[in-house]
RNA sequence: GCACGGGUGGCGGAGCGGUCAAUCGCAUCAGACUGUAAAUCUGACGCCCUAUGGGCUACGAAGGUUCAAAUCCUUCCCCGUGCA
C-alpha cells in the first residue's frame, strides 16, 4: 500500500518584518544555480492576505519588481480590495499554480505571513463549501451573541461545542453554513506536501527595532499617498479600516481621528501585537525549522539535504 | 502666602467607612482559530504559597478616630487652577 510521494514545497514563514521575502527569493535563486534533483527554476508563491490586493503596496510590504530579481512571484495583485477575498479563494487559486509549477519542474516556495493561509494549502483543508451570504449576515448581525450561540446549539450541538461561543464572526458563519447544511463536520486535513519548512523568528528586539525602522522607510516612501490614493478610487474609509493595520491608522490619520503622531506610534504598537499572533498560530506546527535570521547560509545543508532526499 | 481641586496598581481613570488586591479602558503576557485571518475572539495580570483556597504588602508620607479606612480627622510633602 505505498502512496505516491508528496511533491516537494518550501515554506517560508514568519512575523512581518522578519526578512521572508528576499529569504525566499535567495533561495530560489539558490536552487536555479545549483539544480539540485531536477528542480532548475524555482518560483515564490506568496501566502499574504493584503498582498493579494492591487494597490496595496507600500502598506502591505509587497515586493518590488527589482527585489523579485527575476524569480517569478504568484499570489500578488490577484484580487480587487473592492470585492471580498478569502481563504477558500486563495486555496483554489494557490491549488492551481503548484499544479502548474509542479508540470514545469519548477519547485515552489510558499512564503508569507498569513498562517491560515499556508495551512489550507499545506493541509488541504477541506473548508466547507457555503458561500458568504451577506443578506443573511446582515440579519443575523442583529441578534446578541447569546442568541446567535443558542440558535447553533439548537441546529448544529456537536459543532456549538467545539466553537468559541463568545466570537460573533465564527457564529455567524456557523449559522450561514447551517443554513445550507445541516450539519458542520469537523475540519478534514491532510498533509499536501513533502515541506521544507523555515520559519524566521527574530528575538523580540531585533524584530521591534525592524519594525520600527521599516514603518518609518514606509511613510518616506508614500505610505500615506498610497492610501489617499485607494481612497480617491472609490474605497471608503471604513473599508480601508477593515484591513487592519497600514490601511486602518492611515485611514483614521486621512479622515482626522488620530493625529500623525498617533498614527505612527498606534501603527508600531498594532504591529508588534500583530506578530505575536504570527507566532501564536505558528507555534503550533511542529514542523518548522526555526531559524533567527533571514540568512541563507544557516539553512543551505537543510535544504540540499531536503531536496536530495 | 491665601482659597479651592487633586495625589489610587506600568499608564489613564473609578471607588469615597465594611461585600476592595481595588469597576473599567490601555499596555503587557499567554492562548484560540471549520470561506472576513493585518480579521475576530478568550484568559491572566501586586507579591508569595501545598493555590475554585490561604498568607503578606498596598491606594503620596506620618500619625489618629473606628470592631473595620483607599474611603473620616490632623500634620507634612508634591501637582493643577484662582486670588494676592
Amino acid at each position: 500500500m505505498s502512496q505516491p510521494p508528496l511533491p516537494k514545497a518550501i515554506i517560508v514563514l514568519g512575523p512581518t518584518a522578519s526578512g521572508k521575502s528576499d529569504l525566499a527569493v535567495d533561495i530560489a535563486l539558490f536552487i536555479k544555480k545549483h539544480h539540485i534533483l531536477g528542480f532548475s527554476n524555482a518560483a515564490v508563491i506568496s501566502a499574504d492576505s493584503r498582498q493579494v490586493y492591487k494597490g496595496f503596496n507600500i502598506g502591505a510590504g509587497k515586493i518590488t519588481h527589482t527585489e523579485m530579481r527575476g524569480i517569478p512571484h504568484y499570489g500578488l495583485d490577484i484580487a480587487s480590495p473592492k470585492r471580498r477575498f478569502t481563504v477558500s479563494q486563495y486555496q483554489r487559486y494557490t491549488n492551481k499554480i503548484l499544479s502548474h509549477l509542479t508540470k514545469q519542474h519548477t519547485l515552489p516556495i510558499i512564503c508569507g505571513g498569513t498562517g491560515l493561509y499556508i495551512d489550507s494549502v499545506l493541509y488541504n483543508y477541506v473548508l466547507p463549501k457555503v458561500k458568504p451570504n451577506l443578506a443573511l449576515r446582515e440579519k443575523l448581525e442583529k441578534l446578541s451573541t447569546e442568541k446567535l450561540f443558542l440558535l447553533l446549539i439548537k441546529k448544529d450541538p456537536t459543532r456549538a461545542r467545539t466553537i468559541d461561543k463568545h466570537n460573533r464572526r465564527r457564529l455567524i458563519r456557523a449559522l450561514e453554513i447551517l443554513h445550507e447544511q445541516k450539519t458542520i463536520s469537523p475540519l478534514e486535513k491532510s498533509l499536501a506536501f513533502n515541506a521544507l519548512i523555515i520559519g524566521i523568528n527574530p528575538t523580540q528586539q531585533i524584530l521591534y527595532t525592524k519594525i520600527h525602522a521599516r514603518l518609518l522607510k514606509r511613510l518616506h516612501a508614500g505610505m500615506i499617498a498610497e492610501v489617499k490614493k485607494l481612497h480617491a478610487g472609490g474605497l471608503s474609509y471604513a473599508r480601508l479600516e477593515s484591513f487592519g493595520l497600514e490601511y486602518k491608522y492611515v485611514a483614521q490619520f486621512l479622515q482626522g481621528k488620530i493625529s500623525k503622531q498617533e498614527m505612527i506610534a498606534q501603527l508600531e504598537q498594532e504591529i508588534k501585537k500583530y506578530t505575536k499572533r504570527q507566532m501564536t498560530w505558528f507555534k503550533r506546527n511542529e514542523g518548522i525549522q526555526w531559524i533567527n535570521q533571514a540568512n541563507i547560509g544557516l539553512i543551505k545543508k537543510n535544504l540540499i539535504t531536503f531536496l536530495n532526499k
